[in-house]
DNA sequence: GATTTTCCTTGACGACTGTCAAGCTTTGAT
DNA sequence: ATCAAAGCTTGACAGTCGTCAAGGAAAATC
């Protein structure tokens, strides 16, 4: 299984395919576009590699003491080059939030594939909520972090909606397959089974990151009942 | 019904009393004693009323942008002041963190004891819960930074852990109270329930401060059916 | 190979931060 | 009334912050 950080670290080969290309027939002309797109492509390849180091930072110290400075020492560069690359810090933000996005949405949707019973997908999905809670809990809590954020100022809230309503789409694809496999229905909305599930996993990171490891284990021997709970 | 912002500003006169005399016969000592007392409830008084202070900046600014001297300025002293009464800033935020969890663990409560029937309770349950989501709408949203934060620094972690248990004790007895008003029993346990509650109030207090007014109806339609979900 | 463009570093700027010492004002004890 | 203590203000300190301009280094173009 791939971890959250392996993703990142691809992400940064990734390049963006571009239509700007309409009805030119000259040859010169093609090839210049085919430059232009090549540092496009180049200039788009470096902001996400600068928005990844952003993100790990985030992840590290919080939004609160996250500078410049420190996430140009988390990159191989120096931090005038964060000016060259993003307007102000509020747009580096932005696409380091962008950039969790890409991560956090299609963590279920294999245990959700290749599940062929309901106790099956139950377990497995059980088993994959406290992996990612421990494996990933500094990007977890920086998700929280930004979420909370978004509260007191407005200017990536819009991403934060469009997160929060993928992580839910996300965890209603489980329940209602889960009901389906079950041949029942859920009986809960969509969004009550977001919250509920996620006010779990919030609780039980943060008793992770608090050392107590003996109420995880609780909230994850809940986490079955919890999930009948939402299905009849 | 009082608001919060009424509880907050009468506990500034609240003295807090403390023991300090023990097996004194001398009448000078005595007074001494009594002075000594007086100086150090005044010491006490000045130091919550900054807490107070501190507590609404936090709301209006959020963890990430409080300053001393914006502080100061939410108060009718100084910048200065702040080092007298208080060794350092963090010793000022988790005083004003306990100031938060004198006002947040007794809200339901009311509810709970004058209720006679369990579609009351449930009724003014619902009514009470997104009346202080609107009303309070900037202190809760600090809670949740709060305990964010506390994810990143440990200075306070006990203290939100500590809030926190209350917070799941006081939505404890609401929905153990209901099931005693239904005849029935709880279908989740008490963090479970907790949680859950909660979550629907962190997705109802982002969609709120969104100005997303639909949503959080649509939250209020759907709350007596969680409330009975958690009940059997 | 020369020259232009792109990329990146360095250093500085003004503003803001927590902290604290010096000193003024008020209060309370004698 | 006198004096000491408590309470509070002011201003400065060493850091850090986001931002940006100047200029060197590297790459692409011709």
């Amino acid at each position: 299984m791939t971890t959250v950080q392996d993703f990142l670290d691809e992400r940064s080969t990734v390049v963006a395919i571009r239509a700007t290309i309409c009805g030119v027939t000259d040859v010169a002309q093609r090839k210049q576009d085919k430059i232009a797109r090549r540092q496009v492509d180049k200039f788009d390849a470096r902001r996400t590699e600068l928005a990844v180091a952003t993100l790990h930072t985030l992840a590290e110290l919080g939004y609160a003491r996250t500078s410049l400075r420190e996430i140009a020492q988390n990159s191989e560069f120096s931090h005038g080059v964060l000016h060259y690359y993003f307007a102000d810090k509020r747009d580096l933000i932005v696409e380091a939030v962008r950039q969790y996005e890409r991560v956090c949405v299609t963590k279920y949707d294999e245990v959700v594939a290749h599940a062929t019973s309901a106790d099956q997908l139950r377990e497995e999905f059980v088993a994959m909520f406290f992996d990612t809670l421990e494996k990933d809990a500094t990007l977890h809590r920086l998700w929280y972090d930004l979420r909370n954020q978004s509260l007191y100022e407005e200017y990536f809230r819009a991403d934060v909606l469009e997160i929060d309503a993928h992580r839910e789409a996300m965890v209603w694809r489980v329940i209602s397959r889960y009901a389906e496999l079950r041949e029942g229905a859920p009986t809960a909305s969509s969004g009550t089974a977001y919250v509920t599930l996620d006010g779990i996993f919030q609780r039980a990171l943060l008793h992770h990151l608090s050392g107590n490891a003996e109420t995880v284990a609780s909230l994850r021997a809940e986490l079955p009942g919890v999930i009948d709970l939402l299905v009849a």
